[in-house]
DNA sequence: AGATAACCATACCGGTGGGTATACTCGGGG
DNA sequence: CCCCGAGTATACCCACCGGTATGGTTATCT
């Protein structure tokens, strides 16, 4: 019955240069619009007002930068989603909810989706650096969830905490993918459905 | 009140030469193992034993290639689903839940989860003619589940079935990104508390 | 003063991308 | 008999890919 704590930010933070700063976040932009095979490091330089050699001296290889792209976003929605959770103070199915409306609020700027399932399906199967990056945020959320269920006492946290996760993910794919307008309305609305239907904890 | 019918196969079915067919084949597996991007038309030539030559002559571009290959998944997909209902005639909760096993026995041979997704990850934004495709899958699927609350004869079968596609949708992402060996068990769970929480139609 | 780090400009490398062109073989149907 | 569709083989096109090389200009720190 170990307790599952609330997972904190990802931090990323290395110091970086102003043109460095400047490339990240060209980089950034680009890949989580176009993908990442389609933006060339030539562009992503070009459309940072440097050149690839400026690129190449910082980051050392296009796969480099892809990684701390996929770390600095992590970090960016995992600081949204706690900031959004802090505003909820009170334990129980509400905070569950903000989850959600945390989510919808992201959505509405990030119409690409999650970047760590595209950046999944383009390099998948191979030993990209970025590979366990996806794979941590995937983890973290999973986390977050289950720290949600079991504070609100609920039984069986791991269980619900994963059933939740999985109308986390759901909701982000139909949405993109799947044009479902309405999805994060949707996957909260089954939450609430979960939430109220799991037993407490006889304590 | 419309009745909401079980959907039908999408078939594709164009009359196709023997070594259409090999590259048919061939660049399904390569586009599904490896991404459509970092697949060239010439090693899916050479892996189907023949030349690009015949592949322009068959199917004039890649982009054509690349919706075929997406239609062709969808109909295997969508007659083995509809298989496994056909085995479960009874209406109810246990025609919802044989699409999750379905769906378990699919993805213990597609370990690089879902074809739509992965590849809307590398034409989203684009006006790519697969496009059309992949949302075509994602309404297919969430109309089954639409039709199967309705056959179950529980009340609000459109928000139920929304909500159950999320759950589908969510263990496919989770098992892969995210590593989620059980996903697919999970999303049955929660499929299976969803609809014994949802209210029966009184009739 | 010398060293170092950050940055700019440009040219280059081999490899690969999608797509086209040419010329040939083969089998069947009018 | 001749044409045509299917297929093979090979060469070619230009554009772009990730990455490297060379060489130069600043500003800062020791």
């Amino acid at each position: 019955m170990a307790t599952t704590a609330l997972p904190s930010v990802t931090r990323v933070a290395d110091p970086m240069t102003p043109v460095g700063e400047r490339l990240a976040q060209t980089a950034s932009e680009l890949f989580y619009a176009r993908g990442i095979r389609a933006v060339g490091v030539e562009l992503i330089a070009a459309d940072a007002g440097t050149t690839k050699k400026t690129l190449y001296d910082r980051f050392g290889s296009k796969d480099a930068l892809v990684a701390l792209y996929l770390r600095r976003r992590a970090e960016r929605w995992q600081t949204r989603a706690l900031q959004h959770l802090a505003e909820h103070p009170e334990p129980g199915a509400a905070r569950v909810l903000a989850v959600f409306d945390a989510l919808a609020g992201w959505l509405d700027e990030q119409w690409r989706g999650c970047a760590f399932v595209n950046a999944y399906a383009e390099i998948a199967g191979t030993d990209h650096v970025a590979l366990p990056v996806v794979r941590a945020e995937k983890a973290w959320m999973r986390q977050l969830f289950t720290a949600l269920a079991e504070e609100a006492g609920l039984d069986d946290p791991q269980d619900l905490g994963g059933q939740l996760h999985l109308l986390y993910e759901g909701a982000i794919v139909a949405l993109t993918a799947g044009d479902v307008h309405d999805s994060v309305g949707i996957a909260r609305d089954a939450a609430a459905r979960l939430v109220a239907a799991s037993p407490r904890l006889t304590r």
